[in-house]
DNA sequence: CCGAATCCATTTTGATACTG
DNA sequence: CAGTATCAAAATGGATTCGG
């Protein structure tokens, strides 16, 4: 295994939960096990083909669990492994700090469709 | 001030410390305040425009401040804001966790220079 | 010399069409 | 439904230049 170097620990992290999507993904999961077209409608914006590469990348570094049904049609669900939810509370934290945000720079009423409410929606 | 759309809350988070090397950024700042060819130097890595573009946009976001002294040579120091210090536990545990990490990838002996170590290194 | 700006290459992410 | 392939756009990197 190759010893890659870094300045300081948070660019490890960063490694594993960094870029536009990972946290945002492993945010829902800490929901509970979410299957891909669920993600996909949880996150409209993002593509098919990020989703799955991003998908991958979390599993090889073993902060989600692929979980493959074999039916048709097809039926994979992810959630958090043990290990991914060494992370929740950062994921916790992360997700509230955004909502203070909102709340400074917009005032009280702000545009977030809490997952909660999304995933109501979604049964 | 146009609305923007969030599907998630951290979403509004990583608009502020996402990308490559914000969370990088801010952590170093989390240790004290530091003048560019400091940070510069703690972060090899980056190029001298990455390096000034994101201290811009943090300071847009209003979670540093950027301290000019009008001298020559130039000497401008960034600090967390106040409300930038609202991140400090976030960015601890960010760190913290990167460094479980690299243990559990690595081993014990893995290849962080602490910027501790660091800091001295630059007195 | 320090901090920043400009120009262009490379990498990452996005849009769309397509497959089993 | 889940995933792949191709091409386009955006973010990041490298080298150089500039003002003070």
């Amino acid at each position: 295994m190759q010893k890659k170097k870094y300045n300081i620990s948070v660019e490890a992290t960063l490694e594993v939960i960094g870029g536009k999507w990972k946290c945002v993904i492993l945010c829902h999961l800490t929901h509970g096990k979410k299957r891909t077209s669920e993600l996909k409608r949880l996150m409209p914006n993002i593509t098919q083909k990020m989703l799955t590469q991003q998908l991958r990348e979390l599993e090889e570094d073993g902060v989600i669990n692929r979980i493959v049904h074999n039916q048709v049609p097809p039926k994979v669900e992810y959630e958090l492994s043990e290990y991914g939810r060494s992370l929740e509370s950062i994921l916790n934290s992360l997700c509230a700090w955004g909502e203070k945000h909102l709340t400074k720079v917009y005032g009280d009423k702000f545009s977030v469709l809490e997952d909660s409410v999304l995933n109501e929606q979604l049964k």
